[in-house]
DNA sequence: CTCGGAGCCTGTCTGC
DNA sequence: TGCAGACAGGCTCCGA
């Protein structure tokens, strides 16, 4: 489910309710999450509420002298979902993770597949990812260009990989070549300057675009107030093997990459 | 470095 | 109706 505009979306609806609320108690349900050790949160009030690439991250103030401050990067990985309600106890408890009650209101971890993870961090640059954000300042054309040079992978696997760009995965990497006209059985690192550049805008329209639709709700996704995004409504190829391409009207199809599926028009994309 | 495959989990859908 | 198999938006690990 989630890719950059769905965490973005997610941390953005839940910035308002969280940002400044105090910690009653932290539960986890789930002995999966209770792989990562987790920390007294008692008392601790949230400072920041944002997005490191594709994780949601939590910002708690120092509990006390001594006691520092944390940080809570969430992984929504597959089916994660993070829900805000006035009253936690009128949710359905189904695949119910975690929970964090609050001064006011509840903050809850759902996870059907329980991919999702939890991660603690002292400070907020440990939980940062490896690569850049695409939609920030960093990602220019000599960053981009830096990025792909020499790389012989397909340009969708490329793209899906976060040591490099951070926050894309399957659906808007394949938005996003379509959006680029490239190919995506291009050689990463054989695309020219005029391609280059047409993938940096491809990357900022598409992700943009899906941030101001709320992101894209196939089945699983929904933002903290459990309301599913609409920009499902706006992929040109995702999902859409053996429909006419929206450009030409080429038949759109399927290919399997890395396992994964991969939606293209053969007629305009090289 | 890259690739393919298996694996982590659960639910849904398709076809026989 | 029942059941097996394929598939799903994430990522990691292994061996070649």
């Amino acid at each position: 489910m989630p890719e950059l505009p769905e965490v973005e979306t997610v941390a953005l609806s839940l910035r308002p309710r969280l940002t400044g609320r105090t910690v009653r108690t932290l539960r986890v349900y789930d002995p999966l999450l209770r792989r990562s050790t987790f920390p007294r949160l008692g008392g601790r009030r949230i400072v920041h509420v944002g997005r490191s690439g594709k994780r949601v991250l939590i910002g708690f103030s120092a509990r006390s002298a001594g006691d520092g401050p944390l940080w809570l990067a969430v992984h929504l990985r597959m089916t994660g979902r993070l829900i805000w309600a006035a009253d936690g106890n009128r949710d359905s408890r189904a695949h119910l993770r975690a929970r964090i009650r609050l001064d006011r209101g509840t903050l809850s971890f759902f996870d059907t597949r329980r991919f999702g993870t939890f991660e603690w961090y002292r400070e907020a640059d440990a939980a940062g990812p490896a690569g850049i954000d695409p939609l920030s300042p960093g990602l220019g054309e000599d960053a981009l260009a830096r990025l792909l040079r020499g790389s012989r992978q397909n340009v969708k696997a490329w793209l899906l990989r976060q040591d490099r760009l951070v926050g894309l995965g399957n659906i808007y990497a394949s938005e996003i070549l379509y959006a680029a006209a490239v190919s995506p059985a291009r050689e990463a690192g054989s695309l020219d300057r005029r391609e280059r550049r047409r993938l940096l805008e491809a990357i900022r329209r598409v992700l943009r675009r899906a941030i101001g639709n709320n992101g894209t709700t196939l089945s699983d996704f929904r933002n903290a107030h459990g309301e599913s995004g609409s920009n499902q409504h706006y992929l040109r190829v995702y999902g859409r093997e053996g429909q006419p391409c929206p450009r030409c009207a080429t038949t759109v199809l399927r290919e399997v990459q890395q396992q994964r599926s991969t939606y293209y028009c053969p007629a305009c994309q090289h």
